[in-house]
DNA sequence: CGTGGATATTCCTCTTTACGCATATCCTTT
DNA sequence: AAAGGATATGCGTAAAGAGGAATATCCACG
């Protein structure tokens, strides 16, 4: 049964925090470890859990990978993002989330993940610009 | 976190079909072998989980004990009992189930969980009335 | 108080899942 | 094509979960 598997992508804080960033909008892979101070093999599992269970898409954008919720989303997951959403509104854990998806995104102006990871971000996004 | 736990109890079949009968009425435990013919101590321990985790509570009826969807609920489960109804309206597997609890309680009109297991309805029923 | 029915619990096994390390893959830039 | 960064995957391990058989517990009734 299709409503099982979301709640089983559901029934993980890790996934659970992916998901309801992406409620809000598309990130790539190294906002998610920066966000939620996980390393990388773990935010990566968990968001291939996601992908198989249809839960996120992805699209590549040069070297990184954006990952979104479905353009087309099942009505059980639709229903469940909403109910997340609610649940979430006075949750320490998931607002502060927000809040540092927002300054992750601070000086983020232009297109899609043009503003990653701290160590490198400068200088890629210098790079990738002059692409 | 608590949401967590919510998921948890959700993420599995049997649970979810127990958990959308209990948004009904309040059963006992004999009435969810009989509905999702299910052995006795698959039931058992489903509602065991169920029951550490909050979402159910249990009454004596004698020897019979009824299952019901806490008086308290927490806001997370209130949320997703809501959307449990909503995803569950169209599905063929939990359409069945209310159409066999239905049929279970046909003759079912006194006291809570007068009409039980069928191999002896008839002698404990009476019995029980005696008491 | 012994029997039988209703339900819970224990023990065991099998499968799934989460996590980290190491490594592979894919892409970009030089 | 070589190097380095971003992301994914394979392997091993530990823990959780699900299911069944056998057994225990609790209750009603004779």
């Amino acid at each position: 049964m299709k409503l099982i598997e979301v709640y089983k992508c559901l029934c993980d804080e890790t996934r659970l925090r992916i998901l309801h960033l992406l409620s809000h909008r598309a990130l790539c892979v190294c906002h998610f470890q920066e966000i939620l101070s996980a390393p990388q093999v773990k935010i990566s599992k968990h968001l291939a859990y996601l992908r198989e269970h249809a839960l996120v898409e992805t699209q590549r954008e040069g070297a990184w990978i954006v990952y979104s919720l479905p353009a087309k989303p099942s009505p059980e997951l639709t229903a469940n993002m909403k109910c997340l959403q609610d649940c979430c509104r006075e949750n320490a854990v998931f607002t502060a989330d927000l809040r540092r998806m927002t300054k992750a995104l601070a000086n983020c102006t232009g297109p899609l993940a043009d503003c990653c990871p701290p160590q490198v971000k400068s200088k890629t996004v210098t790079t990738r610009r002059a692409k």
